[in-house]
This record gives structure tokens, C-alpha cells and sequence, in this order.
DNA sequence: CGCATTTGACCCGCGC
DNA sequence: GCGCGGGTCAAATGCG
């Protein structure tokens, strides 16, 4: 199957040494379709991370600097940690004038949409669709003042991890080698709906997050991917910055180390 | 044809 | 009780 895509360099001398041409043809060819998927799947992942960032960045916040008035303690700590059942947070989205699907790293299903009344902009109701009978409920709106902000209020706590992102090429050893000893993600996540609140860390968005993105060594993988083919890639130069920068970034490693230390304490 | 989205109807709690 | 505002249902519609 051919098609025109050309590719530089390989017009002028095609009657010679066609086997030799189409075969660097079509091996290019599939490399340049695997980066350009690699480069889809990096997409979903950063926008999947950056998501999750900013949950773990509203949950810090809000569990760092609470209206800490020397009242009663116990009203203090009733009221510090809301969310242990029913995890209500916002999450800031960035997104210009596409469709309310944000990207997170579940499955969403649309069963409702109303306008608010302080806000223009209509509020899009999901429930998690990702395996049945998970409670997890989400409402979207664009912010009140910032279009280009949606706010992101989610609900309760799932049962199951995520799969979600297109990881297909991962993995093929290192299966279930210690089932029992610290797994317990595992048999969190396939446990159907008994007793959340008892069991259940405070978050399940650690738990989605440590398995989606991370699933054994994180960091070494990527970049030696990326150095491997920044030999004659271009497009990975603007990944590698991208990674570089968001290494950079204080809050991002923040949150990945308070994400990794959390995983680490189970 | 089997799914997800759309969208008006419906429900329910709350303040008057 | 009534109106209102937010949340959900479900029939209709769209889509691959
Ligand atoms: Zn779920």
C-alpha cells in the first residue's frame, strides 16, 4: 500500500536499487509511523499527568493551608478532611474551545448536562464507565470568569485502576511475581463496592496514578527512549525539552514526589 | 446494530 | 404548598 507521504532524498533514483530504496522506504516508513504513535500516546500521557497534577495540586493545597482556627480540634480535624468518602475536588483544566472531554485517565460517560444559574457556561454531568458499578462521578464547567479554564469536581472513589492509556508495547516479563506482598493496588482495585470508606485510601487518584503512568521504572525509560532516537529524530528534541521542562517545573516534581512517596508507604 | 451523547422531563431538597 | 435550582433519567438522536 502506498501512499504520499514522500520522503526526502529518495525521488531522483528510484529505477536503481529499488529493492534497497523501498526496503529503507518502507522501514522508515513504519518508524515513522510508530513515532508518530509513541508521540500520540506520550500526548495522552502528558495530559493525563498534567491533570492529575493539578488534583494532587488542589488536594495539597487545601490539605496544607486549612482555615486553621484554634477552636475545637475535633471540628478542626472533622472538617480538614472532607473528602475521605467523598474526595470533592477541583481541578483546574486548561483546555481552548474543545469538546468537555477531559482527558484523566478514566473512561467518562455523559448522563446529564444543566445551566447554572451564576454561570453562562452549562455544567456537563459523567459518571465513570469503566467498570460497572463504579460510584466515581464528575461534573465539568468552564469557569465563571476564565473561558478557557474548566473546572473538573469529582466524586467518590473508584474500584478499579486504569488501564487506560494506550500502553501496548510494555511489560512482557515481570508479571505477578509477589502477588501478596505489596500489591495491594491490585486487590484494591479488582474489589468490587464493599465498605469504601474503611479501607480505601484517602485518594484513589495515587493508586490510578502510580499504575497508569508508572508502571515499574518510569523515568529511565523515557529518556533513554528519547536519547536513542534523538539521533535522528527532530520531533524528539521538542520532547525532550517538553520532559525537560516539566522536570524543571518545582510543582510537578513536587507532586511526583509526594505521589511516589505515598505509593511507596503502601 | 450497539453504543454514546443529547436534551427535555422529572425528581428532590430547600427557602419563603 | 410553591417556586427555584441543581441533579438524574430516559427517549430520541447520532455515529461508526
Ligand atoms: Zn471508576
Amino acid at each position: 500500500m502506498f501512499s504520499f507521504m514522500d520522503v526526502p532524498g529518495s525521488h531522483e533514483k528510484e529505477t536503481e536499487m529499488s529493492s534497497n530504496t523501498f526496503g529503507q522506504e518502507k522501514i522508515l516508513r513504519d518508524e515513522l509511523k510508530r513515532l508518530r504513535k509513541e508521540n500520540e500516546t506520550l500526548k495522552v500521557m502528558v495530559e493525563v499527568i498534567g491533570s492529575k497534577c493539578s488534583i494532587l495540586e488542589t488536594h495539597l493545597r487545601e490539605s496544607h493551608c486549612p482555615p486553621y482556627h484554634h477552636d475545637s480540634n475535633k471540628r478542626a480535624r472533622l472538617e480538614e478532611f472532607p473528602f475521605t468518602k467523598s474526595s470533592k475536588i477541583c481541578v483546574k483544566v486548561d483546555e481552548e474551545d474543545k469538546s468537555l472531554v477531559v482527558r484523566d485517565g478514566y473512561q467518562w460517560r455523559k448522563y446529564g448536562q444543566k445551566v447554572t444559574k451564576d454561570n453562562p457556561s452549562p455544567r456537563a454531568y459523567y459518571r465513570c464507565s469503566m467498570a460497572p458499578g463504579c460510584p466515581v462521578k464528575k461534573k465539568v464547567q468552564r469557569s465563571a470568569e476564565d473561558r478557557t479554564l474548566l473546572v473538573a469536581t469529582y466524586e467518590g472513589l473508584h474500584n478499579h485502576g486504569t488501564v487506560d492509556v494506550p500502553n501496548r508495547d510494555r511489560l512482557p516479563l515481570h508479571s505477578d511475581q509477589s502477588p501478596r506482598g505489596q500489591l495491594v493496588n491490585r486487590d484494591l482495585t479488582l474489589m468490587p463496592t464493599m465498605s469504601p470508606s474503611s479501607i480505601q485510601p484517602p485518594i484513589a487518584l495515587d493508586l490510578s496514578l502510580s499504575r497508569s503512568s508508572f508502571p515499574q521504572d518510569p523515568k529511565p525509560s523515557y529518556l533513554s527512549k528519547n536519547l536513542s532516537f534523538g539521533n535522528r529524530s527532530s520531533d524528539c528534541t521538542k520532547i525532550e525539552e517538553y520532559a525537560a521542562s516539566l522536570v524543571r517545573d518545582p510543582k510537578f516534581t513536587e507532586a511526583l514526589a509526594l505521589t511516589v512517596a505515598r505509593t511507596l508507604n503502601n
